[in-house]
DNA sequence: TCCTTGCATAATTAAATAGTTATATAACTA
DNA sequence: TAGTTATATAACTATTTAATTATGCAAGGA
């Protein structure tokens, strides 16, 4: 697959909530579908489906443990889209966008959030 | 726009490549609408819609000079879709997944495939 | 062997997306 | 004022996406 089509891939994957939280679900370590359904509405096949694109993005991979099929992280597709982003940091940095100081901006009202009425995310 | 949402936009206006191309166009500087769609095979108003997605996101925003109205990009979304993929970086520094490693094979990567063939993004 | 668990897949539907052509409008130019 | 340039928008169409229900199948347990 060729760089673009695999950020194509990897960017649309992210753009959906459901599939974030199964990230950050797998962020603490790999899980059964069974599992990653559970804290969502929408029924098992549709969290299979959700797992078929994060799969296709290469964000995800499949082991296998008895009749479960237990998904895990996979870091290099993140690592491509987070590249393709530090291109456009390496232009805005020292100029009059300053990217930095954003970041630090909204880590702090991430924190002034999260104290006041829980994290959201 | 709750943080989740804006996120959504931000990462699906990411996933498409004429539209990554009109970012990496607008980091070297603004420009209007006929400059941006001259690259691309299709029309004018296909690229005012891609416009229109990214300025949804807020990537970018519109400023005017007479008929024009020259677009130019925005850091802030892009600094939480940063944000956001920071937050998983952390969760494997230091662990088996080595991102900083990966990125710097890509980027190594990257420079043989411009000497061998020329930069395809 | 029969039942249950875990997961995948097919068929269907509704909504969103990406493009087209045609047209409207605002602002300059002669 | 008439024409031109720059852009937006409407109407339409094809494709993709996200969800559902129904069903199948493999692996393990009684």
């Amino acid at each position: 697959m060729i760089p673009s089509q695999r950020l194509d891939a990897t960017f649309a994957a992210l753009a959906d909530p459901t599939r974030r939280a199964i990230l950050a679900r797998l962020a603490s370590g790999e899980a059964s579908v069974t599992e990653l359904a559970k804290p969502f509405v929408m029924t098992q096949p549709a969290i299979s489906k959700h797992l078929k694109v994060l799969e296709r993005a290469g964000l995800i991979s499949r082991g296998r443990d008895a009749q479960r099929r237990p998904r895990r992280l996979e870091a290099k597709p993140l690592a491509e889209a987070t590249g393709w982003l530090e291109d456009y940091r390496r232009f805005w940095e020292g100029s009059f966008q300053r990217l930095d100081a954003l970041l630090d901006e909204m880590k702090t009202q991430k924190k002034r959030e999260r104290t006041k009425r829980g994290k959201h995310r």
